[in-house]
DNA sequence: CTGTTAGCGCGTTCAC
DNA sequence: GTGAACGCGCTAACAG
């Protein structure tokens, strides 16, 4: 019970032709008369002839493998949505342009092991997309420079990114509080080192500005995206003795934490207090009230940003554009997010 | 600013050795001299070279690569920590064995392609893992007899596999219910062509024969594992003039949609009615009440399933074990599940 | 225009 | 410790 490993070979010999010939068949070369040509399709269909990527890949110098590249804790932490969508966004595309795609789940061992320009080196993949990584991940400057990399949802100087608006996101849900009638918002931050996080404070506070509002340091508490950074934080706004009407949450699972917080000191959601966060995870249409968010297109965002990394130059022929050595600089998408108005905000009381 | 391409020749040369001391070296073969090996290696570390993966397995006939299957819409239905979790396990495992992971998406078209069929062929995986097949799938059959490939988390006669034991999970639950008094159990079915969703039906058939219930079939009502048929069945329970102390579903999105029909019904969950499920979702632990549930460790089934994927033996040396030509029986593990017990199951009234 | 020959891409392995 | 052959397919140059 074993299947007889087939080469160009085999196809050769039973078609009376030379592996040449059999290669051009298989390339679609015109050169080849339509009546051998048929021949020796007819033959690898038969048989079930696959060409060997390995050689083929060695021959033209390309793996046809894109590596994805995600956090090995995140893997658990997030299982939400996030990275599902976004890995489903890049295999659809990548399936469509024929080429496969290889998970990696990165942690600090890796990539002190230098793991990533390892792939490259020994020629393992064609490009990389970075899902989740740190802005302060400054490893991936250098390799940007040496092959085709490209950012997902998070942003660098310098190396090629496609991610979502959370500024604007951000600034619309100010936006939308205001509009509401609130005039003090509690904002709890997120990761401040994630582009998501970062943006998302950059839109509050603008946002507050934008409406005049004073930013004092009461209304700014730190958080870290988890559950109960959410709940310390909500608590803490909670027991000022000039509470905050609206509490946004630079993400979901806080939001949630503070919905707990207001839970335990009896308050009702939205009619004591709105609160907000940002990311549309599954959870967030689960929990009562449901959430209003920010909601980031991520299969988009993993579509786009694997078209994008095809659009990349390679290493060969990436070329200075100006006599000075400037290189051209890094081409950067930004896509829109949508907010998702739920039960979680309404008016001051 | 860009990075030259070194091969082991380069390496050869810079040493002043022939390619395959270099190779020797690589692969700590011992008859090189320390002298020589360490110079080698010395070369080697400071020049960043890495061997092409794609020469050596074309050389090894080992692509270093396994692959892992996951439905193509699951991955957006099951975002939840089913496949993430399954996934880390896998990658965890393959990464102490130094191999690498490609995910591809199965959709109906990709079967009919012969897609799994062609990767092997094509030389560029050593295994492949089927997370989410359904026991309709008998292509795999096929495969299974020509190659490494083993069921993650569901099983087919003559496939190798690693599964929770859902059946006894069912059981167990089935013991719960009927420890606390229950004795007119609805059960509302998952899809029954999976693995899990089959088990769970006999687990449940004979927990209710274990502890003497009757099976009327006012008491079974099929479900898809989907949250809205898991609300559609509860609705029909709930309206039953008799209706049941406890609902089992066989998922936890069902159950989900179960607690929705009840609070439409104004029921109190569990003091009026005791509703459990199956999986322990991210979900089940946030919804109010929190869910009574089956723990799958699917961390520890990714694991697992990765381990026996080794252990089998390749297609090259695969043998019959009796004279007649009988085939070894195909290798399956089974893992527990949990019960976790939380406030959704409780008394009957 | 059709198809062939030769050599390449890169590392492994085995006889010497 | 080395040379040569091998694994498999691609491509440039060339002959019919």
């Amino acid at each position: 019970v074993v299947e007889k490993k087939l080469t160009i070979r085999d196809i050769a010999r039973l078609a009376g032709v030379s592996r040449s010939t059999v290669s051009l068949v298989i390339n679609d070369d015109r050169r080849i008369s339509d009546e051998t040509r048929r021949r020796v399709q007819d033959i690898i269909r038969k048989s079930g002839y696959e060409p060997n990527v390995l050689a083929r890949g060695l021959a033209r110098r390309r793996a046809g493998v894109i590596a994805v590249n995600v956090p090995r804790v995140a893997s658990h932490v997030f299982s939400d949505y996030y990275f599902s969508e976004a890995i489903s966004g890049i295999g659809d595309t990548l399936a469509a342009h024929g080429d496969r795609m290889l998970i990696e789940m990165v942690s600090d061992q890796y990539i002190q092991d230098g793991a990533h320009l390892k792939l490259f080196r020994e020629g393992r993949i064609d490009g990389m997309l970075l899902v989740g990584t740190l802005t302060t991940d400054s490893y991936i400057l250098d390799l940007a420079r040496l092959y085709r990399v490209l950012l997902v949802n998070s942003s660098m100087e310098g190396v090629p990114g496609v991610r979502a608006d959370n500024y604007q996101g951000a600034l619309e849900m100010m936006r939308h509080l205001v509009s509401l009638g609130h005039r003090r918002i509690g904002f709890i931050s997120g990761i401040e080192i994630t582009t998501v996080g970062f943006d998302r404070s950059r839109g509050f506070r603008d946002g507050a500005k934008e409406a005049g509002l004073s930013l004092s340091p009461d209304l700014c508490l730190d958080g870290n995206f988890s559950e109960e950074s959410g709940h310390q934080a909500g608590a803490r706004f909670l027991d000022l003795p000039a509470r905050p009407t609206a509490i946004f949450a630079a993400n979901d699972m806080m939001a949630i934490g503070c919905l707990k917080a207001a839970a335990e000191r009896g308050l009702s959601i939205p009619r004591d207090l709105t609160i907000v966060g940002g990311d549309d995870v599954t959870l967030a249409s689960y929990v009562r009230p449901r959430l209003t968010t920010i909601r980031q297109p991520m299969f988009d965002i993993g579509r786009e940003a694997t078209e994008a990394l095809f659009q990349l130059p390679s290493w060969r022929d990436r070329r200075p554009v100006a006599p000075d050595g400037r290189m051209p600089p890094a081409p950067t998408k930004v896509i829109p997010t949508e907010l998702v108005v739920r039960e979680s905000s309404g008016p001051p009381p």
